[in-house]
DNA sequence: TTTTAAATACCCCATATGGGTGATTGATAT
DNA sequence: ATATCAATCACCCATATGGGGTATTTAAAA
C-alpha cells in the first residue's frame, strides 16, 4: 500500500452514492476502489486483514454505526487512515468519530475533486476536515474565563502532579501555610471541598 | 469588515518575513495588509478596536509571545479571526494557541498561494491547519487502553466528584476497606501516589 | 481616598488518606 | 488443573488534609 496508488473501501448504504463515489474514484488516476460494503457488518467481516490504505465511512448505517466499526477495524489495522464522510454535523458524532480513531472528517457536500485531494492528504500525515468541522473541533479548546490568580494556577497545576504542601511550599519558596491557604481560596473560587474535586472542575474548565 | 475584501494585520518579528508577507497580501486582489507589527506589544497596543478582519501572529516574539498576545488580542476583539503562522510544532505551542483563541494554526513552510486560500477559509468559518497540526490535534482525541477494571473506573469517577472512602463505599454497597483496596489497585496501575494525580492521570488519558 | 484582591503566614484539631500486609471467593485464561 | 485477576474485607499506623479562625503587606480598582 505505497504513497503512489492509494486503495480505498467504502462503507456506505445509499446504493447511489456508494456507485457515485467507486466510480469517482476508479475513474480518477492513482486512485482504485477495492471495496464498496453496504454496511458496517460486512467491512467488519474482513476484520484483522483490510487491505487497503482509506477508509471512507458513514456513519448513519442500519445496524452497527460508522462510529463503532471504526473503532473496531482501526484497533485490527492501526495503519489504515480512516475518513468520516457523512451528513452528520453534531458535536457528538464528530468528538466520537475523532475518539474511535478517524484521520478525518468530512461532510457529504464535498466536492469530488476535493474529495481526491482530502484523500492524499490524509496519506501524508494530514486530517482532511470540512471548514466548519474544523472550526468546531478547534473551538473545543476555547477557554472560558479563569476564575483563579496565577499564583492559584500555579498551585492546582503541582496538585495535579501530586505534590503536597511541603512539596509546592518549596517550589515556590514560600511557607507550606501559604501553600495551604492558596488551596483554601482555590477551593472557595472553584466550588469544592478537596484536591479531587478542585483538579476534576480545573481540567474541566480547562484553568489547567 | 466583509466578506468581499480581507483587511489582515501580521504580527512577526523577522523583518524579511514581514515584509514578503505584506507585499504578497497587498499585491494580491481582495486582501489588504493594515497593520504589520514587529512584536506583540505594538500589536496590543491597538487593544479594544483592531480594525482588521485577520490576524497572522507569529509565536516565537522578542517580549511578549504570539501565544499571549492572541490571547489577550482575541479577549477583546472576538469577531477577529487569529491564524498562528509559525515554525514551532510542538504540542504545547499548538494547543495553548488553541486554547489562546486561535482558530487555525499554519506552518512557515506553507505555500504563498495556500495562504491566501487560508484566510478566505478562516473567514468562511473554516479553521485552516497546515496537516501535520491538524493531525496532532484530531490525534489527542483518541483513547489510548483502559488499564482500569469497570469497578475501578466507577471509583475514579467518584473520586473526581469528591467522595470520600465512606461515600463511595455507601454508593457501591460496599465495605469503605473494599473502596480503599480499588483505590490502592488505581494507584498502583496508574503509577500515582494520591487521588490528586490520578484523577489528572485518569481524565489525561481519557479513562473518565 | 477607600476598598478590594492577592499573596503571604500562623494556630488548633478532628479526620481522611495512603502504605504495608494478608485473606477469601469466583471467574477467566492457560 | 492451575494460575491469574477482580472484587471483596480487615487491621495497624504515621502523616497529610481540610475546616475553623486571624493577620500583614502591597497593588490595583473604585
Amino acid at each position: 500500500m505505497g504513497l503512489d496508488h492509494i486503495h480505498i473501501a467504502i462503507v456506505e448504504d445509499e446504493h447511489e452514492i456508494r456507485q457515485t463515489l467507486s466510480l469517482i474514484l476508479d475513474g480518477s488516476k492513482g486512485f482504485t476502489c477495492r471495496y464498496a460494503f453496504p454496511d458496517a457488518e460486512s467491512a467488519l467481516a474482513s476484520i484483522g486483514n483490510l487491505p487497503v490504505d482509506v477508509v471512507l465511512m458513514d456513519i448513519d448505517l442500519p445496524g452497527i454505526s460508522g462510529i463503532e466499526a471504526t473503532r473496531k477495524l482501526k484497533r485490527e489495522n492501526p495503519k489504515v487512515d480512516f475518513i468520516i464522510l457523512t451528513v452528520q454535523s453534531d458535536d457528538d458524532s464528530i468528538f466520537e468519530s475523532l475518539c474511535a480513531g478517524a484521520s478525518g472528517y468530512l461532510l457529504k457536500d464535498t466536492d469530488p475533486t476535493d474529495l481526491l485531494q482530502h484523500i492524499r492528504e490524509v496519506r501524508e500525515g494530514g486530517s482532511p476536515m470540512s471548514g466548519p468541522i474544523a472550526r468546531r473541533i478547534i473551538s473545543s479548546f476555547r477557554v472560558i474565563d479563569n476564575p483563579l490568580s496565577d499564583r492559584e494556577t500555579e498551585v492546582v497545576k503541582m496538585l495535579a502532579k501530586g505534590l503536597n504542601y511541603r512539596e509546592i511550599a518549596e517550589v515556590l519558596y514560600v511557607s507550606p501555610n501559604t501553600v495551604k491557604s492558596h488551596i483554601k481560596n482555590i477551593y472557595s473560587k472553584l466550588h469544592v471541598g478537596n484536591r479531587a474535586e478542585a483538579i476534576y472542575k480545573a481540567i474541566k474548565q480547562k484553568l489547567i
